[in-house]
DNA sequence: CTAAGGACCTGTCGGC
DNA sequence: TGCCGACAGGTCCTTA
């Protein structure tokens, strides 16, 4: 499930139950994940107090005195606030349990998904890779030509690369597009300053609503049943191939750009 | 250096 | 109903 705006949105819904409280025991129930955990992840973490849980990109960080958890979702992770542990469910890999009794439950069906442990003061080199955040300041106009001038890749891969912009996926990127009137597969070097300043906004302007819609629909991230925290966004262009464009009704196109789904509007996207 | 493709994994859905 | 292939919101690694 998770874009950037999935992972601010669990940031948000864990944080609460986290911050200045203790760790006091890891269960890790299935260790092969993206890379495999850490078997002494626990004896690490147990005593520690999460001071601050932070995001990176799509990583979410538990952060200690000691060092850092780091949490990614993958394609199908999801985080659950419980008010004590409970018969896991399949896929119930890790559970975080804490102080106050809550347990934070790690849940991910296809494991591409990963919790890391890394030591205070440590760039770990997952993260050292990490391109400019889309909603700091950092990330202008003028980022996004120095970024993009060079390339002739596809302007949708450039911006789902997260070595250069962290946080874009395959639905965001799509729906910034759309909203930009820029065609997904015109080459990076070949998008006029202009067009390129308006993909900027366009980028923030996505992620932000989806971030407050999904505040707004976070009513419940230590519900029993279901996956917590995530919304039913409407999309103008995902998951929208073959239906009429919302802005000029013409039919909405579909391709495979860097082996991803890509739908379009070829009238309001050049 | 860039760009493109494969790999990792499970679940679901549509077609036959 | 059962089986099979295609596809799913990520991203690292290898190859050219």
């Amino acid at each position: 499930m998770p874009e950037l705006p999935e992972v601010e949105t669990s940031r948000l819904g864990i944080a609460p139950y986290c911050v200045n409280h203790k760790i006091t025991h890891i269960l890790v129930r299935e260790p092969r994940l993206r890379w495999p955990v850490e078997l002494s992840i626990g004896k690490k973490m147990v005593g520690q107090t999460i001071t601050q849980v932070e995001r990176r990109g799509k990583y979410l960080l538990l952060v200690t005195g000691i060092g850092q958890l780091m949490i990614h979702l993958g394609m199908s992770g999801s985080l659950r606030v419980l008010s004590r542990i409970t018969e896991p469910g399949k896929h119930d890999h890790i559970d975080i349990t804490l102080s106050s009794g809550n347990v934070i439950r790690f849940n991910d069906p296809r494991r591409f998904g990963s919790v890391i442990f890394n030591s205070q003061g440590e760039l770990h080199p997952l993260l050292s890779r990490l391109g400019v955040e889309p909603l700091s300041d950092e990330f202008t106009p003028e980022l996004l030509y120095q970024i993009c001038h060079q390339r002739k890749a596809a302007i949708k891969s450039v911006i789902m690369n997260s070595r250069l912009l962290v946080g874009v996926g395959n639905i965001y990127a799509q729906e910034a597009l759309f909203r930009a009137g820029i065609h997904p597969a015109r080459a990076a070097n070949k998008i006029a300053m202009a067009r390129l300043a308006r993909l900027t906004e366009m980028i923030k302007q996505v992620l932000n609503e989806a971030i407050e819609a999904g505040g707004s629909s976070l009513n419940d991230f230590t519900s029993a049943e279901g996956r917590p925290g995530y919304f039913q966004h409407t999309f103008q262009v995902y998951g929208r191939g073959g239906k009429p464009c919302k802005q000029c009704q013409s039919k909405l196109k579909q391709m495979v750009i860097a082996q991803r789904t890509t739908v379009y509007c070829c009238r309001c996207q050049r």
